[in-house]
DNA sequence: TCATGTCATCAGCCTCTGCTGATACGTGAC
DNA sequence: GTCACGTATCAGCAGAGGCTGATGACATGA
């Protein structure tokens, strides 16, 4: 368990289809809020909101640039999620034969 | 891409810190629900409740046995999430290069 | 058949959280 | 300085979803 924060919490990172989205976006290029704006049609107020999210919980980093904000995905989060899920799909495999009786 | 649901919809399973326990219970063994009731401390309609999304999302198949239902987590639905994590984590390696320009 | 135990479903409540509009801050251009 | 632009924060609202108690279905054992 190499995770720094809990499965759950994790997880509801990626739960929004919006912040899911913009986590996708992050992964292919790093970009600024307008572009997230522009591409994913939302709110600036409401891109803003889940950039904090995903900043509060060290998933992004900011780089100040003018007036602009880049924001990089840093890669670190979702492969410990990864893993930690891994883990769980290989317990799952074993896991048909164990069985707890009643 | 592999996988069957949305990335969102998937982390959505994983968002609560109860459905997420289930989870990991299940991953180490097959039991029934009365078990997760027992272990978990939640009340029997709020861990039914938990299953029955996890049954509809075909996060876990259900074994009837006399009274008992035991409750089995099927480990693709993982792996595919797991795999689609990592290849954000890969892209997001490379965006760090990456950049729009504004 | 009746009582018990296991599990699922339902309606209602309540909390959480995502969205919105208004607003403030900082930067760069003029 | 003044304006435009990009961005962040705030309060208010509304919808989604988790929890609860009541209830019913089904299997088992007396």
């Amino acid at each position: 368990m190499l995770s720094t924060q809990p499965l759950d919490a994790a997880a509801q990172l990626l739960a929004d289809p919006l912040r899911a989205r913009i986590v996708a976006l992050l992964a292919a290029e790093t970009m600024c809020t307008c572009h997230l704006v522009e591409v994913t049609g939302a709110r600036q107020t409401t891109v803003s909101h889940h950039l904090r999210l995903l900043r509060e919980a060290e998933w992004v980093e900011t780089e100040p640039c003018g007036r602009f904000t880049y924001y990089r995905l840093r890669p670190e989060p979702l492969r410990a999620l990864s893993a930690e899920l891994d883990a769980l799909a290989d317990a799952a495999a074993q896991a048909a034969d164990r069985r707890r009786p009643c």
